[in-house]
DNA sequence: GTCAATAATTTTGTATACAAGGCTGACGTT
DNA sequence: AACGTCAGCCTTGTATACAAAATTATTGAC
């Protein structure tokens, strides 16, 4: 499957906008950035509408595209949906993993445990995604499986921080032991109950996080 | 705030799929659709763009946009998610709704019953439609209400046919009843399960529709 | 000096022109 | 007769050109 110019100037663009080049209210000039992708505006208009749909920019009409970060009330609010939505994954999930899955489960948490062990942050993010992108996929509702892993991937650059909570990491491992728990036993309610309260804890470091932030910056 | 033309076009082009003017398959060709809206290539493929990214037509570099109606597994996968999505609004609004929401939801339900004495299903769409919205903007969470209104208008031409089974309309005045009751009282976890069980039927009942058609046509 | 109105410039939206990749059908070979 | 190949056409993707709207600058009046 080809890929259009489009597609790959939308995924640069989404980059350069979650590494901070580009922040919240900036206009996004079509000529300079066509020049600078070394493409002609057309396909760089059609990326705009993609970062548009997606809720990475807004498109102002006669007016131009800006970045549009979520700001605070919005993410805490992504956080919330991102919770619950994971907390249904788990609830259909207890019915329907399979023992194939189940085992899958239980070795991307051991690697997470090596991953806190050996102090290692990056192996423990990738198997942590990989645990919940598990968990996802068991609903057995792929439409389930692909919003959540949507908003996940929005949430990413966020989620990110929180880690660096001290020993959050130990809690989050206890928290995946009571999830892999209530799966297991094919106990709805506690899967559901596991996962929102897990990714909750996000959202709520997260809100700390903003606050000290703010507050410093004062 | 100003239109696009693209937007005009999409709006359209949105009502001649659902509709059936278009069906599942079919190619869109640029050339035929911008001569027959009067507009150049360039805002009817912007059209096509935000339509590929609400998932109504799949388009394949090269080779051109193609409708994509949801098949039955799809669609059975879109109505458990309303369904949970619905449940997961209802457990947030049980704790936040205002006592002027709650009449606004008494209302809407005598005017729905109303409609069901009066053989009125247009009034009875309409009214159901406002009770649910409602719902959802009570769930505190904007971001969640915007999300399942989406869904909600994009499963409306396949929940608008199961309305059509006998005592059908009766049978969902009483799970308004029960949601009613579960959102005043407070109660979470009654609300969550009254709502999902209230929209899951409506899955059930179109999975019937579909067994049933397709039976008819063999 | 400030405010308003208007002209100039910049920028978006749309049309058209051009380039490149796939589809069709005919022709040739086995 | 069937299959492969190649040429021509058709469609999509991209660039450029033009039109309309918005922002900015300038000029003039009070």
């Amino acid at each position: 499957m080809t890929k259009r110019r489009a597609d790959n100037i939308a995924e640069q663009l989404e980059e350069l906008i979650f590494d901070g080049t580009f922040s919240d209210g900036d206009r996004l000039d079509e000529v300079r950035l066509s020049e600078q992708f070394g493409v002609s505006r057309t396909p760089l208009r059609e990326a705009l509408q993609r970062l548009a749909l997606s809720g990475l920019v807004e498109l102002i009409p006669r007016r131009g595209a800006f970045v549009r970060q979520p700001g605070p009330i919005e993410l805490m609010e992504m956080f919330e949906v991102m919770a619950e939505m994971e907390a249904v994954c788990g609830r259909l999930a207890a019915l329907r993993i399979s023992d194939q899955a189940l085992e899958d489960l239980r070795d991307a948490n051991t690697k997470c445990h090596d991953a806190v062990d050996g102090s290692n942050p990056d192996a423990y993010y990738h198997e942590n995604e990989r645990f919940h992108r598990i968990i996802y996929e068991e609903s057995g509702n792929s439409f389930l499986a692909q919003e959540a892993y949507k908003l996940h991937k929005r949430l990413k650059p966020f989620r990110r921080q929180q880690l660096r909570f001290r020993g959050r990491l130990q809690q989050s491992m206890g928290e995946h032991e009571a999830i892999l728990q209530a799966l297991s036993d094919g106990c709805q309610d506690a899967a559901a109950n596991a996962l929102r309260d897990h990714v909750a804890v996000q959202g709520e470091k997260f809100q700390r996080l903003m606050a000290t932030l703010k507050a410093a910056a004062e």
